[in-house]
Order: structure tokens, then C-alpha cells, then sequence
DNA sequence: AATGAATGAGCTTTCATTCAT
DNA sequence: CATGAATGAAAGCTCATTCAT
């Protein structure tokens, strides 16, 4: 008779509980798309909890993203182990990145929506986006292969990480109108694997040393 | 009592503003985000309307977007006209398509909206974007390129399509994190051309024939 | 067939309706207790329409005290007219101010509310009430009674309003505490004629010249 | 363990915090503007305390509002002293009551409150009003006066008690519509003191014996 | 005794839409 | 063709109150 009731006196579990839907529906359909009464059925959980834990629908959606912003931070990125040439950790950092973003639709979904709707929310939580290991470590593995002669020495780190991200986001931001246009079922696992692939050999043919022409 | 009313009896400009205005807003703030309080205010018209020319909310809506979508097709293309090698044709192509997101941040912003809230307005327009003068012409530039030897030969055109959309697309999708998180100002036009050469670069150096090494 | 529906169609008594419950309902019982589901059913109006036609009840109330407050400006004070004594004239005020609130209790009601929650509505409406024919005839005929020699000299005209102002409200203002304190029915328009005589008598005791003694 | 909480295993304390509160709030704003949330805010105390001690909200208003009322009957009149002329004691106790509601705005307000509110919160507590010291010591000055031929014999007690009262409550009940449409402060102690002057020679004129001639 | 999580009803307000003219 | 008044449903949020510990 004492765990008869579902959320009931558990505190964390309710919050949890909000923050979990919040996340998942935000992500799916916007913020402006989701009533919060939508969020409370799925989460179980009398309306009145969300103004209790978070203050107003804003302050859950802030939470919830600022939940699925840090996720990056966590991610294990293999590419950190100090092995192999820049070109090797350069490609399985790429795997994890594709990995990573492939395993958090909400956080590609949430900072896609974000961008569109840029200047409501304010840049409270991206900050977290600044530092994050991925971009940290992509950047010292391109100059330790420039300093080892194997990347080109012009290479612009910024503009190169803004093209390798586009070689990755692509595949979610527009991957319904893609699938539709080409034809190809952008989601398949193994189509994923192998347009990886393709996005690593492209950015590696550009950074080699010593290309054979057009060196504008 | 004939020219008491402002905008009165013309249905055409009428109809132009509520268009235009929804194009505006919708791409500007997305489909939930606009009441349609704030489009007949902004199309200085009667709320009515929205219901007599074009039934709803909804169909206003993929009116706007149909009429964005249909740009492309009238964009002109330069790089249509035959002249020069195909990898002249292609970095005209590959600037023109900038050219043209750039000058049309409506289609871009429907486009991303689209494909985040995917399967809310079902794929009623999509077959414009499917067959535009700009996949058709890539297709054949690379296919030409092949066949005269100038590209490598196992290329994937539509994997090769998508990962240039990438680059072009990321500038507009990110942009706001990713002129945050690396401090650039990705919105000005001189970046904008130099990331364009960039990109460019980047694909000829992977398509280009006789790649050094790497050759997976 | 054409007035078969109650308020349809009819954009000016469908805000006078709401107007008038609002006066009643917001005199009655004080802004906080009285909610917007009561004033539309009184009106028999959608609740939609406090807003269309007020912006917020917040507004709808300032326009139902403006609406009351002004009444004592169009208020006929037959002691204007000029006939008499300062002394007859202003027994002629005093009745007529003593009937102008028997016959507005909503004008009393809500000026006492204003005050007990005073700083809440801001002084917006006050103004209507500094300069209205009232306080203005008042001052007039103890100066001029002053100048006749009819009252003494040394009156201070501020004050002696507001201790008329306070035998005439304290009718209204602690009514029912007083009626049960002293048993009294004061609501009974005979009570109301005597104690307004009375009151008057105080006040022209008051204000003789030579009085006996007691001259402070 | 046991000195965890602050308020804690303090039965008289919270409930006193929690009637302090009640007062200071109710008065204030009247009973529908305070939520109960405001209350046990204000008296750092736990919401659940409100019904563990005073059943609801309403009860808790109930005890406010007689836990003040019954303030009048411990208030020390001075003019209970039997020393003087009854004019003398009348004005010693024309200046306590001044300043017993100048002392007690809670009182003041309470009872302006409750008038204006009358009939919701029943006249429960109204007895305690009924026979306070000081409507019990005004009659017998007023009629000790007339004994002693001091003041006229015409005078209709209870009318007097309301026309005296009225000189006081007029300054609490209208102060800021007053201060305002006249210019001013009415909040003044030096400028109380002076009206209450003022009040007290008013009456004192009308109660006189031999009055010059208005003898109505 | 005291806590604070949990609740459902109801608040003010906004929405997309329709009606009458 | 054009208007704006009118509507019911539902939005985000607050209320007084109760439950479980």
C-alpha cells in the first residue's frame, strides 16, 4: 500500500519525470508546439508541478536544454587517447562526433531549433557549447598535424571545424527533404556509416599536404 | 463613400499581403510562434481574409511555403551556361547556390522549419525541391566531369550533393551557435565569400583525380 | 428574425453591458473578489469581448471607475443657483451632495475601495475628481459668506470640507458596523433625511459668527 | 538532529507569526488580494501551519479581524477619569479615540474593510464593537452634559456618536483621495493634530447650549 | 509539531475561427 | 469584397487545500 500511487511524495522522480518529457517533446516539436498540458500527460504528473519545480514553461524548456546541452561535455571521445597519427585520431574523432550526434537526436533537434529561433531564448546555456571537448581536442589534433608536416599549414581551424560540422549536421537538418529529394533513406544505419566515411575521406583529401593543384 | 476604406476592393494586393507577410513571419519565428492576429497587423488587412482566399491558418501557410519553394526554380543559375571545364562549371554552381541562399533566407528558414517539424504539414511541396534546375545541373557536371576524366570515378553524386549542401547549409542552420562558439561573425559578406572559396576548395580537392594517397 | 439573438451584432451595448455589471459587481464586492466568469454571465456577453473591448479586467475596472467618478461632474447642484443666503445656499449643497451619494452608492463604494487599496490602481482617475462642480461651489459660498460676514472669519476651507465630506460618508463608509453598534437602521431614507439635518445644523453651528464661547 | 529547524516545536510562536502576518496583510489588502502563500511567506512559516491551527484561510481572517476588534476594549481612555467639565472630557476623549485610531490603522482598516465586504464574513465578531468602552463612556459624558445644563438637551445621542466618528474616520477612510484633490498631507502627524482641533471645535459649537439663532 | 510535495478547480488571457452586416 | 463583433476551446498560470512522511 505504500508504492501504490505513481509520482506521489517522490520529489526527484517528479522532477525527473517533467524534465525527461519536456526534453523529449520540445526536441520533437518546438517549444511553441507543445502545450504544457501535453508535457504533464506524458510525464504523468499533475500540471501544477512544472510552475513548482521550474517557474513557467520557459524555465522547463531552458532546463531541459540546458540538460541536453551539457550531455556533450559527458560524451566519451575516443579520439582523446593519444594514439596514432593526426590523421587517424582526425577520423575517429569524426566517428565519435557523427556517434554522438547519431545518439542525441535531442540535442541536434533542440540546438537546430534554437538557431531558427534564435533571440528568444536568449544565450543563457551556450556557453556550454564553447568548451566542449570535441571542439577542444579537433582543434589541437589539426595543429599537431600541421606542426608534423602531414596537414596543410594554411588551414584555417575555425572555417574547417564550421565545414566538418556542416558535413555532419546536414544529415539531421535536412535530412527529410534529402531522404525525399535523392531518394535515399538518410536514417539507415548503414547509409549513416558510409556517408560517414565519405565526410571523413573529403576533409582528409582537403587537409593533405602537398595537393596537387588548385591550391587557391 | 467609395474611397472610405484603405486597401477595399482589391483582392489581388490583398492577397499579395497576406502572402508576403506570412512569408515573412512564418520563416522568421515558425508556424506556432505566428498568431494570425500578427499577420493580418502586419498585412495591414481584415482577419477575415485569412479565411476567405486562402480556408485557414494552415493553408495560408503552405501557400507561403509553396510560393518560397518555388524560387529555386525560377533562381537563374549561371553556371547553366556551357562554358569552361566542369570544374569551372561546378565552383560557378557552388556560388550561385550560395548566392542564392544568401538572398533568400526565407527559403533556407522554411526549409530547416520543415524539416525539424517534419510530418506536421506531410510532403505536399516537396516535389518542387526535388526536380530544381540546381540538383539537376550538379548531377550533370559531375557526370560530365567523370566522363572527361577531369573527377574520380567512384563517386557517389548524391552523397558528393548532400555533403556540399552541408557546407553551404551549416552557415545558415548553426549560425547563430556557431558564430557564438567560435567567435566569428558568420552573418558579414566578406566571411561569407571567404568560407564560399573555402568550401569550394574543399570539394575540388576531394573529387579532384589522382588523389596522393588516401584513397579508401 | 433579425433580434432574436441577445447581444449579437451590437458592438456599443455589448460594451455598455459590460460596462454596467462591472460597475456593479466591482462596487459591490471589490476588484479581487468579483472574477471575469461573473461579470460576463451578469452581462450576458462572451468573455472574450472584455477583452476586445478592454484589454485586461484590470482595464475594464479603471473604465468603470472613470465611468463613475465622472458622474459627479454632470451631477445638478441646485445650490448653484444663485438665491439666497451663504447660508441657505449651502444648506441646499449639503442636501444635494448628501442625495448625490444616496443615489450613487457605487460612486461612494468604489471611492472608498480606491482608498483602501490605494496605490494598486495608481491615481489615474483622481484628477475627475479634484476639480469637479462640488468642491468648487463649496469654496465659493464660504468665502462669500466670509465676505458678508455671515461666517467667521478665521475658516479654513480645506478642513471644513473635509469634515462636511466626513459627516456625509461616514453614513456610507461604516454603515453597517454603526447600524448594529447603535441599532440603528441607517439605510432608511427617513434616518437619512434626519441625520442629514443634523448634520447640517453641526456644520452652520460651526461656522456662525460670534460664537459664545469657546473660540480656540 | 533537534536544532535542525528554525521555527520549529514552537506551537505559540507560529501561530502568533502567522495571526502578525494575517493582520499586517488583511488590513492592508483585504482578504482576496492576500493569498495565503503571501501569508506564510511573511511569517517564515509552513503553508500546512495555516489549516493545522486556524482550519482555513477564512478563519484565519476571522481570528485577524477579532483578534483587533477587541484592541478598542483594552484601550486606555483617559477621559474615563472623572475630572472636568463634560466639554473637558469630551475633548480628552475626541483626542484618545483620534489617537487610538491613528495608533491602530489595522483597526481602521479592518473595520472599512469589513463595512465595505459587508455580508460575506457575517457579523461574527461585530459584537465586540457594540459595547467598547469608548461608545459607553461618550453617552454618559454626552448625558452628564445635559444634566448639568452644559449642553443643549436636544441632542440625539446615537446621531452625535455618528457625526463624531465620521470627523475621525473621514481622514482614514478617504486620506488619499482627500490628500490628493486638496493638496494635502493628510498623513501628516502635525497636521492630524490640528484637524482633530478642528473636529473636536466643530462639535463642541453644535452641542452648546444657547445656540445663536439655526435653532432647527 | 512540522514539512513540502501534490492536487484539482478556477483564474486571466489568447487562440483560430465564424457570424452578421 | 470587406469588416469587426462574437465565439468556444484551450492556453499558461495561481488558488486554497490535502496528503504522506
Amino acid at each position: 500500500m505504500s508504492k501504490v500511487t505513481p509520482a506521489a511524495r517522490n520529489p526527484e522522480r517528479t522532477r525527473q519525470r517533467l524534465l525527461l518529457a519536456a526534453i523529449r517533446l520540445f526536441s520533437a516539436h518546438g517549444y511553441h508546439a507543445v502545450p504544457v498540458d501535453q508535457i504533464v500527460a506524458a510525464a504523468r504528473v499533475n500540471k501544477r508541478m512544472v510552475y513548482h519545480y521550474f517557474g513557467s514553461k520557459e524555465d522547463l524548456y531552458q532546463a531541459a536544454m540546458l540538460d541536453v546541452y551539457t550531455r556533450i561535455e559527458k560524451a566519451e571521445f575516443s579520439a582523446i587517447e593519444n594514439t596514432g597519427t593526426p590523421s587517424e585520431k582526425l577520423e575517429r574523432l569524426i566517428e565519435n562526433y557523427f556517434d554522438f550526434l547519431a545518439n542525441n537526436p535531442e540535442f541536434v533537434r533542440l540546438l537546430l531549433w534554437e538557431n531558427l529561433e534564435s533571440g528568444r531564448h536568449g544565450r543563457r546555456h551556450r556557453h556550454v557549447l564553447t568548451k566542449n571537448p570535441f571542439f577542444v581536442r579537433f582543434r589541437e589534433i589539426i595543429e599537431e598535424g600541421i606542426r608534423s608536416g602531414e596537414f596543410r599549414e594554411n588551414l584555417n581551424v575555425p572555417h574547417l571545424l564550421i565545414h566538418f560540422i556542416g558535413l555532419c549536421f546536414i544529415y539531421h537538418s535536412n535530412q527529410h527533404s534529402l531522404s525525399e529529394s535523392l531518394d535515399l533513406p538518410l536514417a539507415d544505419p548503414a547509409v549513416m556509416r558510409d556517408r560517414c566515411r565519405q565526410a571523413a575521406a573529403l576533409v582528409f583529401q582537403g587537409i593533405q599536404r602537398v595537393p596537387p593543384s588548385l591550391s587557391r
